[in-house]
DNA sequence: GTGCCACTTCAAGTTCACTTGAGGTCAAGA
DNA sequence: TCTTGACCTCAAGTGAACTTGAAGTGGCAC
C-alpha cells in the first residue's frame, strides 16, 4: 500500500502518518523509489494508536512503548496507575453524557446551568484526582 | 477567596485561573484593591470545566455553553452528537483501560504487542469512527 | 507609616501534534 | 521519450491552552 491508500483507509493524513513515521509509531516496509510501502498491519498499529491517543498517552509515550527491542519499557505500576485514571476518567465521561443526554430532552434553556444536569455531573465530580499533564484527544480512529 | 486560596483548593495553576476568567469560564465576584475576590462556587464551576475538557471541550465551547444571557447557545442536536460521540470514546477506553490491566498481570515482556491485549482493544476498533479535531483531555480537576 | 511580596497586567514564549509551503524526485501512462 | 503529478524532504507555520517574565501596585504585618 501507498501512503495515500493508508491515509484513506485508515482516516489519517498523509502528513500525519509521515509525522509518526518520524516518531517511530508506525514504519513502512520499504519504499519504491522515495515512496513508502506500508504493510495493511499498519491500519491496526494505526487503529491502536488511535486509541492510545484517546486514553491519553502522548505519540512519545506510546512510541516508547512500542519499541520491540524495549529497554524503555513503561513498567506495571505505571500501567495500573494509568488503567486506574482511566476508570476516573470512565465514569466522569458517563456523567457527562448521561447529563448531555438529559440536557437534550430538558426544556431549561440553559444546560450547563440545569440543576439536574448539575446533580447528574455531581456524580463524577465526587472521584476528586488532582491536576494531570495534559493528554487526550477525542476519537481519532476507531 | 484570593486566587491562591482558589488553586489550592482546585488545583488549577493561578495562571490558568486569570486565563479561565478572560475566557469567560469563570468570574470573581469582585476585587479587593487589584485582587480578585472569588466565591467558593467557582470550585464547582471548575470541576465542571474539568469534567468539560475531559470530554472533549474546547473551552470556548464551553464558554459559548455558560453564557447565562446567551444566544450563541450550543443546539440539542450537537449536544446528542457529543453525547454519541462520548459513548463511542468510553467503549474504547474501557477497552483500554481492560488492555490494560491485562498487561499489568500478563507475564509477557511486549505489552502492546501481547496477542491478549491486542484482541481485548479490537473489541474497541470495531465501533469505528473517522478523525476528529483534537479534543479531549484527560483528568482536569474531578 | 512603610516596606515586603503576593498579587496585577500584558506580551511573548512553550509544548504538542500536526499542517503547509517551497523546492525536488521519479514511477507510470500517453 | 517525455510529461505529469503524486510523492519526497525539510523548515517554518498553526492553534489550543497555558506559562513565564518584566514591570507595576497595593494589602497587610510590623
Amino acid at each position: 500500500m501507498d501512503i495515500t491508500e493508508v491515509a484513506k483507509r485508515s482516516g489519517v493524513p498523509a502528513s500525519a502518518l509521515r509525522y509518526y513515521e518520524e516518531k517511530g509509531l508506525i514504519s513502512s516496509i520499504g519504499r519504491r523509489g522515495l515512496r513508502r510501502v506500508f504493510e495493511p498491519a499498519v491500519l491496526e498499529r494505526l487503529a491502536l494508536v488511535g486509541i492510545g491517543r484517546a486514553a491519553g498517552f502522548s505519540l512519545d509515550e506510546m512510541a516508547s512503548m512500542f519499541a520491540q527491542d524495549g529497554r524503555p519499557r513503561i513498567d506495571r505500576k505505571q500501567l495500573a496507575e494509568k488503567a486506574d485514571e482511566l476508570d476516573r476518567l470512565i465514569k466522569k465521561l458517563t456523567a457527562m453524557r448521561d447529563g448531555l443526554r438529559h440536557a437534550v430532552a430538558c426544556p431549561a434553556p440553559s444546560h450547563m446551568e440545569c440543576p439536574t444536569f448539575r446533580r447528574i455531573l455531581s456524580q463524577a465530580v465526587k472521584g476528586a484526582s488532582s491536576r494531570k499533564r495534559p493528554t487526550a484527544r477525542l476519537s481519532v480512529i476507531g
